[in-house]
DNA sequence: ACCTAATAATTCGTGCACGAAGTAAATAAC
DNA sequence: GTTATTTACTTCGTGCACGAATTATTAGGT
């Protein structure tokens, strides 16, 4: 069923066979089209999905927060301490686990949701009436699927083959 | 066609009904799958990219890489002098335009050419055995085409309706 | 020729994002 | 109960990625 594409492991290399580098490119443009969105909110993008969980959950760990972002809990630490500095949220130990940091919204940070409330319907309306809602609802899940995998298999590395990379050929 | 789902803004607000989230965290975590395979050449996921083109076009100028993989030229200059320390490339000033610098691989640079291309096979095939090859394909495409319309809609920007966010309620 | 765009690259400052190493608290081992 | 191990977070160093401001060069207007 899949279309015998070439298996010239050169041809692999051309920028247009990848998968990841569009990604990679949607990824950096979606955040330039978030960041004049959100500068009125005094938001980055990364803190801006921080928001979103707080908003969602109620007070989390930084471990959770990191872990639902797919991001490193080192890359997670400086985001926190730098809207706390901006009075969003606040941080403080678990009594009950002193390893455990909490994050919690302020009622600053609280209201802001109100001022956000309209740009995921306002971009969700823009790509979607150009690209086709139900590509843009395809397009998402296909993404979770992947993130899933992506997620799953940094416990069983992915790459694991490639210690020997062509075996015979 | 589409179904109708919730158009309470709040509701616009849950990480999982976002497109931006899962791209942001699939960008990241196929960066985290690249670097052990990459560090091996000695190359970031960024200057892979560089590598991808001058392995397929040839010398090109600063600007049009930029173009190319769709970041800003102030976030070229470090990655391709970053490349030169390295040998793997040249950086000179193009003589019919001196604003122009031309980037071309040394012969160091060519040969890695080599010990990269087996590198998306591999990976290609551990996602497409366990998503679905076809899924894969129509993810690649899909995502191809939305940034197409992000890097089109840099000119005349995508959230220019915002400014007028709820005209009344 | 001269003065003004416009263009190409770089520099600057901020904020992510990562792995590796460090610190401190809770748990296990014995 | 003291020591080892695990866990949660932080610190550190490197490399992107961005917008804004600079510099150097070319192209246009008159």
């Amino acid at each position: 069923m899949k279309k015998a594409q070439s298996h010239d492991p050169y041809d692999m290399l051309g920028l247009d066979r990848q998968l990841c580098f569009p990604l990679y490119a949607a990824s950096n443009l979606l955040g330039r089209v978030y960041r004049p969105l959100l500068e009125p909110l005094g938001l980055t993008y990364s803190q801006y999905l921080v928001m979103l969980i707080l908003w969602e959950e109620g007070p989390i760990h930084v471990g959770a927060l990191a872990q639902r972002l797919h991001i490193d809990s080192a890359t997670m630490t400086p985001i926190v301490k730098r809207m706390q500095d901006q009075g969003l949220l606040t941080r403080n130990r678990d009594r009950s686990d002193q390893r455990h940091v909490i994050v919690r919204l302020t009622s600053r940070g609280q209201s802001l949701k109100d001022q956000a409330k309209e740009i995921p319907q306002a971009l969700s309306d823009q790509i979607g009436d150009r690209l086709g809602h139900d590509v843009v609802e395809g397009l998402r899940t296909s993404v979770r699927k992947l993130v899933a995998l992506l997620s799953e298999d940094l416990n069983t590395p992915i790459g694991v083959a490639l210690p020997t990379p062509t075996p015979l050929k």
